[in-house]
RNA sequence: GCCGGGAUGGCGGAAUCGGUAGACGCAGCGGAUUCAAAAUCCGCCGCUGGUAACAGUGUGGGGGUUCGAGUCCCCCUCCCGGCACCA
């Protein structure tokens, strides 16, 4: 055995044993238990990055896990390789984005293949390439025949300038990313997917979901946001738009009567509102306007900045009375409306209801434009004062109707029903369920993404490319230049024939949203193989996913859509005929199949599951995040150092090329503005791929940020090297002795009661008690930086293991067995070339427990005088409550403390303490 | 602004169901080894007082429940994630 640790040699070797024998490769068939573990893939960004590493390795640690102890186990890869950053860069480079990403998926791949992640390299895909998309095209065609795709009218960020759309990561402080202008909103036609006729099924198939974090469903929940209120109308009447100020009745001209309908959870409140307030786009303001110059600027205004929803709430809010009245729906009085730059057009009717006494934004908006207050719910022993808001105006939970006519006296519940029911009579409302969900524009005027498969034509209309015609192929020699979408200029990709008159007609330009994409890979790497059509049977076999993992900020928008999809692929008859009717599939999904026994075990097959969901078990890993360091110029412009070009001495951060001090930024997620990323490779170039997994999975608990810390890194290091010099003195003694390789120690020998010395005893429950321990960790509790401590504890306890006798070396050749084999998931290289020395040709296998070595005959238990303690307790493990009570009493230390009296109570609880209050 | 989460030694973190706060690791300090250094090994290590035994105190701040609270309840502060065109 070599005496060094050589990670590069071992990890080497590992990795071409792996490759050679196809180790990971998932089997579609056969009757092993399936383990499908899914790691969120990687937007193909140039390089990997900590967050990657971190990500991987815990889909790795489980996927590793899963196989030694027996399952036919599925971890693919691919790449999410359409988006923005392809085209930034072929502005900044004037590289095809096609190019600058399959160069870098190249690059990735190798990153990740030295990481040494047992991935079925068999089952990659990349959404960029037609043989993926060309599905999509297929079911968007489907899903638009159905109606479940539309078009309609949506708001964008519009850069007058450059004449393009922006995201909203583009519009830097109200203003275009590259060319400073200011930004307008901009109405343009979309096609939506009708994600809101899913939201019922959305939201209840959240409770079938026991494996995702609490947190992660309740963002759900509340996104989708379910709220039961009522639909009301304010009718009106205008007449032609010369006479339409005044009460809005008109003289003489033209009369035309509406309606505006809002949506309200307090219809209680309806005899408390003292004005209407609609969005800047709404109809009625479009109309009102028309010859009001002065509130034509206004809405103007309302629709310069940006459309991100952050950026609308934080806004002031500022609003203008258009002149125009409405009538209350129950009391006929006019109403006035007015336009409000927080009024939402996407939410609900584009117009809200404003009853300033009972909402916090009504009141601040009336005492900001003097609009009357009226109260229509009081509180028991609290005064209404117009001053200032108080928190009980707003609770619908105490109040009682007042000032409401026939209403008064009533609760909430009672006023709803009892006004949506005079509504309904007069029909001008009723009781609706609204969702906060609004449906999802996948609509992007951008090249690098996959062609909406839509044809336009003058007589026949959008018309959807039919499937013989799929793919769509998107062009890959383009390069963007910024301004528009540069697919408006190829002729070869625009011009095309109608499928349906044959007639000169044009291809639509707009691409996906990426977030398309992401929605249904999952599902695609069950069969990517798979020429005749979306999914096959086999997707059916691998699905739901059993473990998902990726970031905490993909809780919503990704995981959400992804959810949607699955059931519109379902719906599609995808996974089968049986499963088409929404809610006809199996009801709930199945409890995850327990680990096999011994690793066998033909009959565990896996129980039939749920096919309502994509994936039943989530892991939201945290943030990885690093120190900050750099110098301000005169000009107060900062220049950012990476972590890795500045060394600490005596607590001064300095520059290693100029030895001079820079300012420490404090700790941010690792980013290129804050220059403060780490680079994986060359940590890995340094220490290896062991010491990377290592340290990643030890420094922090899979959900919580991770902390990069250098000096970490160098102990993840000093421990392998400990682990390895460790198993190699063992060796050493086992050649130098007599005997033969020690085998470990089974049962019986070392831990008949008489038989075996305490040392022996005791190392021996520590270990069957770490193996316990690492497995609960890794597999239910999925914190693997306590299982690694576990292991450390154990082999700092061997390490006070003296004595080279046969019993002693059992077991510690039983100890680092197994100590290996528990690190294997994570420390795969190293685990693999120690087991090969301990035990030569034989394959890791997961540690037994042995139950009778985790017996103890005394326990020790702590003694707590008033709750603090005082001191501890020996007693037989077998004990009873009431021979503690009087062990306890007995003890010196009681006895110091009671002085003589009797105690006022004791409380004892077995196995852990007893507590007397004197 | 709204929704969700977090805060524990000098640092990362542990304490799994309300029961020994600080496991494990890092840094630091002392010692061994070495011509010396690195590496390695051994020991100490929350804070205050004390030579020590020990006593007091301590989980962002304030209050509460309990024999007992890092953990449960109420209020507050700060930090982080998401907010629909970043992925």
């Amino acid at each position: 055995m070599q005496e060094k640790y050589l990670p590069q040699d071992i990890e080497r070797a590992a990795q071409a044993k792996w490759a050679h024998t196809q180790a990971f490769r998932a089997a579609d068939d056969g009757d092993r238990p399936r383990y499908y573990c899914l790691s969120m893939f990687p937007y193909p960004s140039g390089k990997l990055h900590m967050g990657h590493v971190r990500n991987y390795t815990i889909g790795d640690v489980l996927a590793r896990y899963h196989a030694m102890r027996g399952f036919n186990v599925m971890q693919p890869m691919g790449w999410d390789a359409f988006g923005l950053p392809a085209e930034n860069a072929a502005i900044a480079n004037g590289v095809p984005p096609a190019k600058w990403t399959y160069a870098n998926i190249d690059h990735m791949r190798t990153q990740l293949q030295a990481l040494g992640f047992a991935i079925d390299w068999s089952r990659e895909l990349a959404t960029c390439k037609p043989d993926y998309y060309r599905w999509e095209q297929w079911l968007f065609t489907r899903l638009f025949e159905k109606g479940v795709i539309y078009k309609k009218m949506a708001t964008v960020n519009w850069d007058p300038v450059d004449q393009t759309v922006l995201a909203n990561e583009q519009v830097i402080e109200g203003r275009g990313w590259r060319s400073g202008a200011l930004v307008e909103k901009r109405d343009i036609p979309m096609y939506f997917f009708r994600i809101t006729q899913y939201a019922d099924e959305l939201l209840t198939g959240l409770d079938t979901l026991p494996g995702w974090p609490e947190r992660v469903k309740t963002m759900q929940a509340n996104w989708i946001g379910k709220s039961v209120g009522v639909r009301l109308a304010f009718p009106y009447q205008l007449s032609s738009p010369a006479s339409l100020e005044g009460e809005g009745r008109g003289e003489g001209g033209e009369v035309e009567n509406g309606q505006l309908w809002v949506f309200t959870t307090r219809a209680d409140t309806l005899m408390g509102v003292t004005f209407v307030a609609v969005a800047a786009e709404h109809p009625l303001a479009t109309r009102a306007a028309a010859n009001n110059p002065e509130l034509a600027a206004f809405i103007a205004e309302c629709k310069q900045g940006s459309v991100a929803e952050a950026d609308m709430a934080t806004m002031e809010k500022k609003g203008m009375d258009t002149g125009l009245k409405v009538t209350h729906p129950l009391t006929g009085e006019f109403i006035p409306v007015w336009v409000g730059n927080y009024v939402l057009m996407s939410y609900g009717e584009g117009a809200v209801m404003a009853v300033p006494a009972h909402d916090e934004r009504d009141f601040g908006f009336a005492q900001k434009y003097g609009l009357p207050i009226k109260q229509v719910i009081s509180v028991e022993n609290e005064t209404f004062s117009l001053d200032a808001w108080q928190e009980w105006y707003g609770d619908k939970t105490r109040g009682r109707c007042v000032n409401s006519g026939k209403y008064d006296g009533l609760g909430y519940e009672a006023a709803v029903d009892a006004i949506a029911a005079d509504l309904a009579a007069k029909g001008l409302g009723e009781k609706k369920t609204q969702f906060r969900l609004r449906d999802w524009g996948i609509s992007r005027q951008r090249y690098w993404g996959c062609p909406i498969p839509i044809i336009h034509c003058d007589a026949c209309g959008d018309v959807p490319v039919p499937a013989e015609q799929l793919p769509v192929v998107l062009p890959e020699d383009v390069v963007p230049d910024g301004a528009g979408n540069p697919l408006n200029k190829r002729a070869d990709f625009v011009n095309c024939t109608c499928p349906k008159c044959g007639g000169a007609a044009r291809r639509e330009t707009d691409t996906m949203d990426t977030f398309v994409e992401s929605s249904w890979y999952y599902a695609r790497y069950a069969c990517p193989d798979f020429a005749g059509g979306m999914l096959d049977g086999r997707a059916k076999q691998w699905l739901p996913v059993d473990q998902y993992i990726g970031g905490i900020e993909h809780a919503i928008l990704h995981l959400l859509y992804a959810r949607f999809f699955h059931k519109l692929m379902r719906d599609e008859g995808l996974f089968g005929a049986e499963h088409i009717v929404q809610g006809r599939g199996v009801a709930s999904p199945s409890p995850q199949p327990s680990p096999l026994e011994g690793g066998g075990a033909n009959d565990a097959l896996r129980a039939p599951k749920a096919i309502d969901e994509p994936f039943a078990n989530l892991l939201t890993q945290g943030m990885v995040i690093a120190d900050t360091y750099y110098r301000e110029d005169a000009a107060g412009k900062k220049t950012w150092f990476n972590p890795a070009d500045v060394e600490t001495r005596d607590g001064v951060a300095l520059l290693k090329s100029d030895g001079q001090p820079v300012v420490v930024g404090g700790t941010e997620k690792m980013s290129k503005s804050k220059n403060n990323g780490v680079d994986p490779q060359a940590l890995i170039d340094q220490y290896g791929a062991d010491t990377a997994r290592l340290f990643t999975m030890f420094a922090a608990p899979p959900e919580q940020s991770l902390e990069w810390s250098d000096a970490g890194v160098e102990g993840a290091h000093r421990f392998l090297k400990r682990l390895w010099k460790t198993v190699y003195e063992h060796m050493q003694g086992a050649a130098a002795s007599p005997s033969p390789q020690p085998s470990p120690l089974e049962g019986e020998g070392a831990n008949d009661a008489q038989g075996a010395p305490k040392a022996i005893k005791d190392l021996r429950r520590q270990l069957h008690q770490t193996i316990q321990k690492v497995g609960d960790d890794i597999e239910r509790r999925k914190q693997f930086n306590t299982a690694i401590a576990a292991v450390m504890e154990l082999m700092n306890a061997l390490a006070k293991l003296d004595g080279d006798d046969a019993t002693t070396r059992s077991v510690r050749q039983e100890t680092l067995e197994a100590a290996v084999a528990l690190l294997a998931p994570i420390v795969p290289h190293i685990a693999e070339a120690l087991y090969a020395e301990l035990r030569p040709g034989a394959a890791l296998a997961w540690p037994a427990v042995d139950e009778s070595a985790l017996v103890q005959d005394e326990i020790e238990l702590m003694l707590q005088v008033n709750g603090k303690l005082r001191g501890s307790l020996r007693v037989p493990a077998a004990a009873d409550k009431a021979a503690i009570e009087a062990a306890a009493l007995a003890s010196e230390a009681a006895q110091k403390y009671l002085e003589g009296q009797p105690p006022k109570k004791v409380v004892v609880v077995p196995g852990r303490l007893v507590n007397i209050v004197v």
